[in-house]
DNA sequence: GTGAAAGCGCTAACAA
DNA sequence: TTGTTAGCGCTTTCAC
């Protein structure tokens, strides 16, 4: 027989069904204390005959404890990090935690209202995936012992738990292929320098030139923002170079379609009259006319991990603090030089 | 004076610290009760210096409601949904609900399993992409009178509130602009059936063959479920017929790049071998060699909408239901055979 | 092992 | 206008 309005059955009804205490009810469903096998049979047939759902307000209130992990986005259409949400949600889905989400649109002040909202709340932890260096309120969470996990960047000037790729070695590999197929003359389209994830892909771009006795030119060094019309505006500015790159490598996704755009519109040949590699393994990739070689990040572990740790950092705040590097993989295809599919496969 | 551990301050210190009864900080919290300015002043004053944060599992507790928007997505990863996700996150952001995020990742039990915890937790509203037929679970949602809203895709065999794209006039367009083109051999490459998006579309297709007394060949329609590898072996269906079609209307994204994927293989060449026309307008259209003519879905606002429906819905739940119909708009580029920029420009 | 009862922080009757 | 107070649904002592 089943209940109309399951809305407002409460614990006093299913002890009262059950003929039992509140107290046994809750013993039954926390599963914290132990109760006999004949009550905790009573007890389950009455939530089920009356369909009870426990509230969760209550819960929170009573044991003082929010019940919610607040995941902050950079921009929350890039895939990349669509890819990250995608993972931690894959871990939240079967934790006793609900993800509730905030999309910074790469804005520094609405990551900050977010954040605050989500202090505020009290929410059990934060996933952030840094858009704008907000100090103050960085500080304040870990003032407040809100267990935090930064993902994909470093939050500058604080120490947190952080789920990074090993940009360093993933920008290494890329360049050190463009080296082992004979360039000279690389380009670099990076982003901001305040974000860790662009200044270690520079960093390891450099490494590789100068272990090959490479020399440096800063002309060749430019910032797309990490943004299509940065990368585009980058790749227009170094083909009006008097001596343009033989290959480039651009350091996330959204700049390697903007670079794209112009490399097409100037009907520049890929791979042979420029080699590109870019970042993250996304769908189109494969769709492109020259397929994508790219550095493609573990994404969606990267939100796992972070959903994880996250977990186990709330359950026991006294963890060493941990710095987690993923690694990257080359996957090599077309846009560098190797040869194309024959077409009558 | 800053609070050092602002986590268990209550609206009972800032009562006593201004002198007055938690009613009346209540008051001024919710604004509802009219209170002497002088009242106000120092109850801020008192919030202000105490580092006051309201606790919202009380607050619903109390006032028995939940100040939760469930949103469900059929695929998190696709740029059409992240955009809606967007969207009713901007307008989210501004109300008193949170947004809690489930992503069913096309697969219905997942679909399942975020409503029933939602209907669980009593949200106050559902945003659904509908994946699968839940039947059981949309009827019990609507039983219990939760505000639904449902994006893109109609709920089969129930009514609710429901955004979507004009479909069959977005494909009508798309198709009519194939066919002032000349084309006579059009092939369509849609989704599922039981989904009411690719039924519109293909709708939208036949009409338009039929109206411009062109037979609608059975061979010309194939079904790419939606997916990235759909898209690919129904282009490759495609092009083995003895006389494949001239152009091509791909009714989602990702089919249109599993398609792209097998264009390149093959060394076809658009638009001069095949006309084609895709929907969505994603960043990466206009990063390809021949940039994507495209049906442009006004996804951020679908979003946008849903959210501000539902929270209309909430507020006044006698609201006549809404079927609300978004234009969709032709994004005319080169893969049809418009001109290519001039390479100096 | 089980029940009675207190109380988490808040809001809304009801009084004053 | 303001204060007093009950109680939302739950968990957790504290008795038994």
């Amino acid at each position: 027989m089943k209940n109309r309005n399951t809305q407002n059955i409460t614990m006093k009804d299913v002890a009262d069904y059950a003929g039992v205490s509140t107290a046994s009810v809750s013993r039954v469903l926390t599963g914290k204390d132990s109760v006999t096998p004949e009550l905790r049979q009573r007890v389950e047939n009455a939530i089920r005959e009356l369909g009870y759902r426990p509230n969760r307000a209550a819960r929170e209130l009573r044991i003082g404890v929010v019940l919610k992990i607040g995941v902050v986005l950079s921009d929350i259409q890039n895939p990349f990090f669509t890819s990250c949400l995608a993972g931690a949600e894959s871990i939240l889905q079967n934790s006793e935690y609900e993800l509730l989400l905030g999309n910074s649109n790469e804005k520094p002040e609405i990551e900050k209202l977010h954040l605050s909202s989500f202090v505020n709340e009290g929410v059990a932890g934060i996933i952030l995936a840094m858009t704008g260096p907000n100090q103050d309120i960085y500080r304040k969470i870990i003032e407040l012992e809100i267990p935090i996990v930064a993902i994909d960047r470093e939050l500058p000037f604080v120490s947190v738990d952080t789920i990074t790729i090993d940009n360093i070695k993933a920008a290494r590999m890329a360049t050190e292929h463009l080296v082992s197929l004979g360039h000279k003359r690389i380009a670099f389209i990076g982003g901001p320098n305040q974000i860790s994830t662009s200044e270690h892909r520079l960093q390891g771009y450099r490494e590789v030139l100068t272990a090959h006795d490479l020399s440096i030119d800063p002309t060749l060094i430019v910032d797309g923002k990490f943004q299509q019309t940065g990368g585009r505006k980058a790749m227009e500015q170094l083909l009006d170079l008097p001596d343009p790159p033989t290959s480039v490598l651009i350091a996330n996704n959204l700049m390697t379609l903007g670079a794209l755009q112009v490399i097409h519109q100037r009907n520049v040949i890929i791979p042979d009259q420029l080699a590109l590699i870019g970042f993250d393994d996304t769908p189109w990739n494969i769709a492109m006319q020259t397929p994508l070689t790219v550095v493609a990040q573990p994404t969606y572990q990267l939100g796992e991990y972070a959903a994880k740790l996250l977990i186990e950092r709330i359950k026991n705040p006294d963890l060493p603090r941990q710095k987690i590097m993923l690694e990257a993989e080359l996957i090599i295809r077309e846009s560098c030089g190797f040869k194309k599919h024959n077409p009558a496969v």
